[in-house]
DNA sequence: ACAGGTTGGTCAAGCAGCTTGACCATAGAG
DNA sequence: CTCTATGGTCAAGCTGCTTGACCAACCTGT
């Protein structure tokens, strides 16, 4: 593979990412929520049993001071809730409130419908290879909301 | 396929653009090069045959003042100059000075590099087909630099 | 038991990079 | 030869991040 083919894989890649945050976050805004795609990115590793502020500092890639700012924006708007933490008396566990499920949920119906129109195009199939291939390029790695 | 395994298709193609994006980068950086991602992105609008400060504003999905500050910082760096444009008195041609070629062929050979790591885990035709799915989806779709 | 260092979280200030709004010069249509 | 649209810049403002400082609770070793 030449070196300028590796660039427009790259560019093909950035290109398809920004389209379908994109169409995600349209999607969910348009189903009545009033949210960014970071918001979306904090929905995801809240989902399945809560986190708190510095783990998922760290699974959006910016300090704890910046995810804490963005806890307390969800919080404000009604989509999580802080709690106590059960096993240590620092930390706090963000957790989703039914708003807050509400809206992943929206979330994954958009993000379903966004990759329908990719399955038009490639097949079903080269989509399931597609994911495939991706999930084991990067299988945690931060999801950098700037560049 | 599933609603849940749609989200997770997204954010595996995420955190594969962010990854690809920091290795990429920290590859142009490491050969001396003082830039952000967003310049690599530029650079690859310019290479053909230059553009104007607007056409490059649509390719990077901010605004045409957004794009007229970047070209400032990248005319301060000596990566790029303006030119008067050719057909138009109004508009301004931006091309990449030699600087500015080097910086692109730095950009090459560290996403061929980067991308030589995917192969070692897909193997090479499978990057293949990964980049032609993907070339397939968003043709030539903004690169929007933030979310 | 407790001193010393580590870790989770917040507060506060600063800043980079973007947006909006205003403006000028040239282009192009009628 | 006006009238509107377009390319570009200047200026001001804002959002979301960073760095730095700090407190409370944890966790060692002694």
């Amino acid at each position: 593979m030449h070196n300028h083919e590796a660039l427009a894989l790259s560019a093909a890649l950035l290109a398809a990412a920004g389209d379908l945050t994109q169409r995600i976050n349209d999607g969910v805004v348009a189903r009545g929520f009033e949210v960014r795609p970071a918001h979306g990115f904090a929905f995801t590793r809240l989902a399945p049993a809560g986190a708190t502020v510095t783990e998922l500092g760290v699974h959006l890639g910016v300090t704890k001071q910046a995810a804490s700012q963005l806890v307390e924006e969800l919080v404000r708007k009604g989509y999580v809730e802080r709690r106590p933490h059960p096993e240590d008396a620092r930390a706090r566990l963000i957790v989703l409130t039914e708003r807050g499920w509400e809206c992943t949920r929206a979330a994954e119906e958009a993000a379903a419908e966004a990759v329908r129109a990719w399955a038009a195009v490639l097949g079903e199939a080269e989509v399931r290879v597609l994911r495939d291939q991706l999930s084991r390029i990067a299988p945690d790695g931060p999801v950098r909301p700037t560049w």
